[in-house]
Parts: C-alpha cells; sequence; structure tokens
DNA sequence: GCCAACGTTGGC
DNA sequence: GCCAACGTTGGC
C-alpha cells in the first residue's frame, strides 16, 4: 500500500470539515506533477492531511475511497480527483518546524518541493510520522 | 502582507 | 521547442 500527503488550507477546506462531512471530492488540482500522484492513488491507500497557511502540521490520516476520476470543474478535462474519508485525527499534529527538525524526513517531498499539493509519502517516513504524532499503528 | 520558488502559458 | 512573462502557492 502506498502512503500519500495532501495539503489544504484550513480556511478553505479543514481537516474538521472533513470529518464532518465523512467523506469528500479532492478536487480543484491544476498541476501535472500532483495529477500524476492522484492517479496513482489506489482505494484504501492512506495520506496524511497537511494544513498549510495556518497550523502548518499534519493533523490527520485519511484513506482514498474512490481511485482518480474526471474532476467536473475542470472545464480542460485534464484533470482529476479522488474521494478521501478520514481514519484517524493525529494526536499530536506534527508541524513542520518538526519535520525539518528530524533530518530522517529532510528528503521529504514536502520539505524539498513546497509547492506540491499531492505527494508521495516512503514508507519509512509515514512510520517515523505516525510514532512522532503518537497515532497507534 | 511580502517575497521566493516554481509551474504553466503563450508568443515566436 | 524554447524561453520570457505571468500567476499561484505557501512559509515567514
Amino acid at each position: 500500500m502506498a502512503h500519500w500527503l495532501i495539503k489544504s488550507e484550513p480556511s478553505s477546506y479543514s481537516w474538521d470539515r472533513l470529518v464532518a462531512d465523512g467523506c469528500t471530492n479532492w478536487s480543484g488540482v491544476r498541476n501535472f506533477t500532483a495529477r500524476a500522484n492522484l492517479k496513482a492513488m489506489k482505494k484504501g491507500d492512506r495520506i496524511f492531511f497537511y494544513h498549510s497557511n495556518e497550523g502548518l502540521a499534519i493533523v490527520g490520516i485519511c484513506e482514498v475511497a474512490k481511485e482518480a476520476y474526471p474532476d467536473p470543474g475542470d472545464e480542460t478535462g485534464r484533470f482529476v480527483q479522488v474521494d478521501i474519508a478520514p481514519v484517524a485525527p493525529v494526536p499530536k499534529p506534527v508541524t513542520l518546524v518538526a519535520i525539518k527538525a528530524e533530518p530522517k524526513l529532510a528528503d521529504m517531498k514536502l520539505v524539498r518541493q513546497g509547492r506540491l499539493s499531492v505527494s508521495p509519502v516512503t514508507e519509512e517516513e509515514w512510520r517515523l510520522i505516525c510514532r512522532m504524532g503518537g497515532v497507534k499503528a
């Protein structure tokens, strides 16, 4: 199973809102690298939910509920969306500061390519961040 | 609110 | 197909 990280500004769509909604379509991605990642997602893959601009931390874990399908909001028909559902909150949100302070996470896409909104997370990174966040395995 | 990074667009 | 201009993202 692959792991991923998606970002959202809490002011536009927060973790709390995802929990309240139970499921949502992750649309509006207009970046080819991010799109490639969306397309690679498989049902059941786990995803870190990161709050950008405010909070700056990984606050929750969600999963792919439906694999990539066309984003109806995209007039060009080139982009896709997936459906995601919340799995569990991260008890101790893992901040960007903490991630940057951890040498083992220095190569994370989140750090290396800050603007990418959908990025892959390696197995090692996933486990370490879960530990840092107090997530039970 | 500013600014740096970087991806996309469009003219040539 | 290259490259400059532009727009957007996101950390600070």
